[in-house]
Formats: structure tokens, sequence, C-alpha cells
DNA sequence: GCGATAAGTCAACATAGCTGACCCTTTTTG
DNA sequence: CAAAAAGGGTCAGCTATGTTGACTTATCGC
């Protein structure tokens, strides 16, 4: 008898999760080319946001691009006032980044798009549904790096 | 009393799905890369491998991209032999686009890592869990496209 | 004082999207 | 049957976002 290394590839999964990210990220995508951002100003912007006093190496970290990447986006959100950086007070080559209330602002606006439509697909199924989609990202999640994504949720939502 | 229009913002899941989906999309990203290719060419090779005969206007109404855009990584799987043009039957005009064993082939391979790494997860689930996540997914399509999605996985699976 | 670290910057490049303007072939339609 | 419409291809140029590599400045720690 043959062993099959492995059950067919799951292609409902995989079609699944490609639309449903293309519509979950759609809706921020077209607030944000209003302004004449892109997604990458989007996630600088979340992460500084969920992050306060985050470090600039800190949020390379998380983003995982290069400094000459981050320099560009970040420069701009700077500009037009949505992102301020303070001198870190024990050490002061580091420039502690927080939202204004310009970019906590617009922050806002962009979760309560994603919001939207995860209660509105939550609120079609059973009760219960939402543990077992949490487990189940989480468990998607590289193993290395779960610990770092359930401490930044794990924060209180300073919204 | 107050009366919120909606609930806290689900930063969980929103970055529950940032994560998933960029480890998700980094197993196949790392094969790619190593044959030059990027996740354009994978998009291109993964839903012509599953419509065989697909019309190249169907595959820009899927991917939602430009003629231009598809045009430039189309030409090298078909130069590189992963995919062949036919001209319909029916309509000499068309290009009927299907994969080479080549092709498949390549396409199996990249599956196969996004499977393991479902499988993994799913393993570590309770029973019934694949339903929900199917569902959540399913939900989280923008409801015009749910229709064509559904088709397109009911498909039988030619690997 | 000196090497390491945090951050910023300049230049050049690649990928993958876009618009606009055309062309060729084939089908459809008046 | 001639003209319009449709399927597909292609050229040129732009934008967004990622990459390397090299260098500067300020500050920290030993």
């Amino acid at each position: 008898m043959v062993l099959k290394t492995q059950k067919e590839p799951r292609f409902d999964l995989i079609e699944l999760l490609f639309f449903a990210y293309r519509d979950f990220t759609g809706d921020p995508d077209t607030l944000l080319t209003e302004i004449g951002y892109g997604r990458a100003h989007h996630r600088v912007l979340h992460f500084v946001n969920r992050n306060p006093g985050l470090r600039v190496s800190d949020l390379l970290e998380i983003l995982k691009i290069t400094k000459q990447s981050l320099g560009r986006v970040l420069k701009q959100l700077v500009d037009d006032g949505y992102i301020e950086q303070a001198p870190g007070e024990q050490d002061r080559r580091e420039r502690l980044l927080h939202t204004t209330p310009t970019g906590n602002a617009l922050c806002k606006k962009l979760a309560y798009l994603q919001t939207k439509r995860i209660n509105e697909t939550i609120a079609k199924m059973p009760d219960g549904s939402d543990e077992t989609i949490r487990q189940f990202l989480y468990l998607m999640i590289d193993e290395s790096q779960r610990g770092a994504v359930a401490a930044m949720i794990a924060k209180k939502q300073k919204t």
C-alpha cells in the first residue's frame, strides 16, 4: 500500500485566504488612496498607534523591512503631522514614535472599516466561532513569532 | 445614554490576519525567489492551473489587474514553459490558457507548502474547526464576489 | 577617548502595479 | 459586405514599495 505523504492540496482554504485578505485590505486601501497614501503608510501608522513610544528599530523588526524603506513613508507621516518623534529619556539616540491626535484619528477610521467587515461576518456565524477563528489565525503564524504577536494583542486598546 | 455605533476595534483579528497572511505567503515566496519569480507569477500560475482553458480576460477579472501588468508575468511564464496558449475553437481571437506538466508541477510544489501549514494548524484544533474557518473566510469576501469564488472552489481538484 | 549602537540619508536598482495610446485579428452587427 | 466591436498584444512612462551599499551624525558604554 502506498503511503501518501499528505492529503490533497487545500485549494479551498488557499483561495479563500487569498480573496478574503484581498477584500479585507481593500476597504482601507480605498480611503488611503484618496489621501495619497498606500498600504505601507497604513502599516506604519497602525503599529506606531498600537505601540506608543516604539523605537525605530523595533518598528523595523515588526515590519521586517529595511531602514531605507521605512524612512520614506515615516518621513511623510511625520511631515504630514500624523506621527511625532521624541528623544528617549534614558537613551537620547532613540527617536520614540507615537501618533498625534490626527494620526490616531486616521488610524481609528481605517480600523473602523476593517472592524465593520469583521463584525458583520461574525454576526452571521454561530456563537463561539470567534475563538476558533482567533486560534486558527494564531496557529498559522510562524511559531517563533507567536509570542510577540500575542504580546501585542494583549495590550490595552488605547483607541 | 450614549448609543455606540460599533464595538471596539477588533485589533486582535486585524493583527492576526496580517501576521497569518504574511507567513502563509512567506513559504511559497521563498521558493519563488529562488527561481526568479515573484508573487505575481504565483497567482497567475495558480489560477491558470485551477481553471484550464481560461481566457486572458477572465484571468484579468479574477486578478483585478490590468492587461499590461498581466502581460509581463504571463509572457515570462509562457517563455519559461510553464504556461501554454491555444486559440479558442469557437472564437479564434481567444488565447485559452493552461499549464504545461512543468507548470503543474511547480504549482503543486507551491500548493504543498501552503497546505502543509494549513494541515499542521488544523491538526492542532478541535474537530469541526475546519468548517468554521471556511465559513469565516467566505463571509469576509465581498458579497458580490462570493458566488464566483464558491464556483471555483467547487471544481474538481485536477492536481 | 573609542568602538558600538540608533538613526538618518544618498544613490541606484527591481518588482509589480498603473494610465494612455496604439496595433492586429477575428467576430458581430447594421 | 463594410464598419464597429471585442480579444489580445505591445510600447512608453509613471508610481509605490521593496532591496543593497555606503556614509554621516549623535550618543552611549566601557
